[in-house]
DNA sequence: TCGTATTGTGTACAGTCGTACACAATACGT
DNA sequence: ACGTATTGTGTACGACTGTACACAATACGA
């Protein structure tokens, strides 16, 4: 007993690392009261803290007002996001099935990230207009790495650079727009799945059928 | 003055009538809340009383809670809907141009009925399940009776029901989804409102397009 | 026309909220 | 090694919340 290594709390950390890791807490504390059916923006800072077992007033060591921890969410959001691109790079199979592979990954990561998935589809239109802003931002970058990707490898070759962004915005849209009700879904329903998923895939495929007869007006 | 026709209130209304007067007031109240930036979820029963200037206790005299205050505006929102769809069936010129039409109508009736809209938006992705549920049930019927809509008109003749109604949910989804944009927008900026509205009528264009190319896979 | 049901007022209460101030523990720079 | 800045606790306060009960005004059915 003379190197008790994972002890409650309080190990050898510095200041620095206990305060991100208890910021942190908050955060997920914010998360899951939004996974149990509260939305985020009727979260009170005194509900917060609560859920993280603290007193209120240590919140404001790490946030004004439950705004800017919203903002902070949003950040990891973002990181998310562009992991979530990053995985969808690997995959590079035959062309006509890569639409049905993309959204089973798709589909994987959002309920594998549900609870900020759930923050984004809820915040993305409601909530206070600095969240909406900040998400927004985060899926417009979003939808330009997307973008980028689809140059690099090739993909409607002849667009302009400013069609080739709006039918990605088109996508990433369908695929906002399906994260609500995959995570709606009671879960236990293999069959009900299936068929949000063949409807998926098909209006995305929809989507870039358009794309490829897309030219331009000019 | 011996008839006194428009005065403060309580003319010559029946009972009934009077307290549907006073229920839409609590219902215009919690609209115009939401127009002054506050979500429907984070309303409280007094705050909705107070802006309808009315005692809180009043609130129990028409609904149970607020969500079902919430129930009572999606009703409403069907109602917009359908008429938005009537509205539409008026547009038949030259086809091409046609995409461009709705989508000014659908922006200005969006604009017209900016609180609704906003409700809508914010609360068909949060807030409480119920009220998900009952504007997703909303939309669907929308999107029900535009299928029908373009079954009449004989457009994508040759497509199935079930094609039929995944392309219209395509298109629903895409709409609503501007909705916010629409509404976030300044309201002062011509050139960006022009922007926004060509990128949508391009998006729209894009789904049109696909949707004549699909082929059914079985 | 009278009794009653309906609609809204007034007041009250317990609980929660955000936030302020005083204080304890302690990692860190000197 | 010591003084200090940082992080979290404990308590308190006024404002606000949802809801209960008693009561007033009055449209309506008998």
């Amino acid at each position: 007993m003379s190197e008790p290594t994972s002890n409650k709390r309080k190990e050898q950390l510095s200041r620095g690392e206990r305060k991100e890791l208890t910021r942190n807490s908050l955060m997920q504390a914010a998360l899951h009261l939004m996974g149990e059916g509260r939305s985020f923006t009727s979260l009170g800072l005194r509900e917060i803290t609560r859920e993280a077992e603290m007193m209120p007033n240590a919140f404001y060591r790490h946030f004004r007002n439950t705004d800017e921890l919203g903002l902070a969410l949003v950040d990891e959001v973002g990181m998310s996001l562009r992991h979530l691109l990053r995985e969808a790079r690997q995959v590079d199979v035959a062309p006509n099935a890569m639409v049905r592979r993309s959204v089973q990954v798709y589909h994987a990561y959002v309920l594998q990230n549900r609870l900020l998935f759930l923050f984004i589809s809820s915040e993305r239109a409601g909530g206070s207009r600095i969240l909406r802003m900040a998400i927004r931002n985060e899926v417009s970058h979003f939808t330009h790495e997307m973008a980028q990707d689809f140059r690099r490898l090739g993909v409607y070759k002849e667009m302009s650079t400013n069609s080739l962004h709006m039918v990605c915005s088109l996508i990433v849209s369908t695929m906002l727009a399906a994260a609500p009700e995959i995570l709606d879904l009671p879960a236990g329903q293999p069959l009900l799945e299936a068929e949000m998923i063949e409807n998926f895939v098909q209006q995305l495929q929809v989507v870039l059928l358009g794309a490829a007869q897309w030219r331009e007006k000019s």
